[in-house]
DNA sequence: GGAGCAAACCTATGGCGATTAGGCTAAGAC
DNA sequence: GTCTTAGCCTAATCGCCATAGGTTTGCTCC
């Protein structure tokens, strides 16, 4: 039975840490600044999540759950090259906007928890029933949901890393890697048959 | 003008750091395991490398060079299709072999260091050799390594944090992620004519 | 309306890692 | 042989994680 006048809770928690990340980086994500954050010492959180990598479990879920909304809210109504553009950008952009939240949701030993399974498996299904729409099926639909996540989260990694250097157009970048995950996805439908 | 008797050199240093780092993972790599490896204490690497962001920027040039060499040594002597599937193996095979050195690779602020460029410069170079083989030339080529470096580094990436967790053969995966950044590839030469 | 339980915090402490300051030693230049 | 300086060292500070053990105070239930 938890206290109303509570100043730690999940949501508070979850809410400190993933500002911290966005705003300062990886490093800044620290027991210590998120109980200063809260307005308590940090081993009083001790009592809430089991130590620094119980928070970043704690992030790591959210992010993907959150990962999981955008994505299904991406490709809702829509279809076939369509869905794909739709659910690419939501990716990528999801990147753009939550880096230290992103970040968190791959980087990472989850220690087989269950809400990360259960979390990853919404998002793995979003992809799938896009693939669907191009005719690809059972396992042939697994390997070409490798294809896109390695795609989309190459990109999104590349982008936050400052590996494209170049003053190259991210977007239009961004544009021809939909297009080509696109005839990819068209040319492992034809091989599936 | 070096001593002959120095327990601490740049080769041994980036040696044991690289060695932490792929059999111990990220967080191993500290300047009291590195010195303790080099048999020297921490303060003493202060006159070598400017602190652990020193060592990680030693270890990060050291990788992107070593990376360079793996994929020139894959393409050479290969083109079109071929070319693309032995860099890929090349590439994902690098970061099977060197997860720790691999991840360094990519993330961080290199705060603009000339021999990262350099070496990034070459492992750019490799990929847009492979991209002519497709037709592909200026802008577009520039776009289509994007591509294929997302398609890449997503697949690394995935494949070192468990992103695949389904008992999926991921040597198959890597098959067909070959064949569809193949027919990507095509499909942004076609587009660029 | 008070007793008792447990939730929510706290202080104290230990340990480890990064980094700085300041000093000793001995290799190699001249 | 002197002298410069590369290469190491010890000492000390600071920040962070983590554990141990104690105090306050809502809440519930008689």
């Amino acid at each position: 039975m938890p206290r109303a006048d509570a100043r730690v809770t999940r949501e508070r928690l979850i809410e400190s840490a993933v500002a911290l990340l966005d705003e300062h980086g990886p490093e800044a994500l620290t027991l210590t600044a998120v109980a200063r954050a809260l307005g308590v010492r940090a081993p009083s959180l001790y009592h809430h999540v089991d130590g620094l990598d119980g928070v970043r479990l704690e992030v790591r879920v959210h992010g993907i759950e959150r990962l999981g909304d955008a994505l299904q809210r991406a490709s809702s109504g829509r279809s076939g090259r369509d869905a794909l553009s739709a659910v690419a950008r939501a990716y990528v952009d999801f990147g753009r906007h939550q880096p230290g939240l992103y970040a968190l949701t791959l980087a990472g030993s989850d220690g087989g928890d269950e809400r990360v399974r259960a979390a990853g498996a919404r998002v793995l299904d979003t992809v799938l029933a896009v693939l669907h729409g191009y005719g690809l099926q059972d396992e042939a639909a697994l390997h070409a949901t490798r294809f896109v996540r390695s795609a989309l989260h190459g990109f999104a990694a590349l982008e936050r890393a400052g590996g494209f250097a170049l003053s190259l157009d991210q977007d239009a970048s961004f544009d021809h890697l939909v297009d080509a995950v696109d005839a990819g996805l068209e040319r492992l439908a034809n091989a599936q048959a």
